[in-house]
DNA sequence: TATATAAATGATAATAATTTTCATTTACAA
DNA sequence: TTGTAAATGAAAATTATTATCATTTATATA
């Protein structure tokens, strides 16, 4: 079942959060598509309603929102990029959260996975990113 | 067994890039270290020996290697943001590199592998991304 | 080894994304 | 109602990334 503005509403208001028509409106853009929007597209998409709004609530908004896992963020290509070597061959990371540490692992292979959404969505699939997030043996010492 | 800067370089080679002591030296800097690392942090390293270098010169290189698939992007928390609404409960993504359409698929269940990395690693695992990068149906046909 | 030339570089500017600051407004508990 | 902490928006500041273009350079080949 979709998460609706109601439900959203609901959770902004048992975590506290005042409930204003500016982050009404970012709710109801972001219930009311499958697409994964940027913050400059829910902007401009609110701004229509709302032509007072200012960027940068949407941004404080989308970070409640996310905070909250009422939204989810993506990576895909682009921007917002680290690098690290490449190990041999195809491999997957482990990242610390707090230091940046980043172990690669081997040995999962996804293409069964890949193979079956391949099948039930008809998309050619290039490629996948596997991470694992969370803090590493140092980071746990330190709080 | 870990990628050296002349493995590197020989890649390069093979694919008909020049090789610059510029390139030399952000191979040499990323082969040095495991750490994962930002453009900018890679620029301040290679910037020591090499003073003359310009930050423009790193996104090149960066860019060439990763196609290589001689370094690889991550793409952790913090910048580099999109969003979806949040199926209920948790799911994980098969995102259009050239629509960027989002299908979110659930079933997949990642938690035996959390676990051994864990054990392994000694990581204490917070969260995880596994996104699928391909073309859907549509953006294949409009090639 | 000298030379021709396409490729690479770096300075600079342009663009885009994100965050900070701060004075003003507002949701909502009491 | 009213008081107050929270939220907002304008503006500026930062930061990340890309584009342009004149100059330099790696390297193939004579
Ligand atoms: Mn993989
Ligand atoms: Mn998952
Ligand atoms: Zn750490
Ligand atoms: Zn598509």
């Amino acid at each position: 079942m979709r998460l609706t503005e109601r439900k959203i509403a609901a959770t902004l208001r048992q975590h506290g959060y005042k409930l204003t028509p500016q982050r009404r409106a970012v709710m109801r853009t972001i219930a009311s598509t499958q697409d994964h929007l940027t913050p400059a597209a829910i902007y401009q998409k609110v701004h229509k309603d709302h032509p007072s709004i200012g960027l940068v609530t949407i941004y404080r908004t989308l970070d409640i929102l996310a905070k909250l896992e009422l939204i989810c963020e993506l990576h895909a290509g682009g921007s917002c990029r680290s690098y690290t070597v490449g190990a041999r061959g195809h491999h997957h990371h482990l990242i610390c959260s707090n230091c940046g540490e980043v172990i690669d692992f081997t040995g999962y292979d996804l293409t069964q996975l890949e193979q079956r959404l391949s099948r039930q969505t008809g998309f050619e699939i290039e490629g996948h990113l596997l991470e694992f997030i969370g803090l590493c043996q140092n980071c746990q010492k330190n709080d």
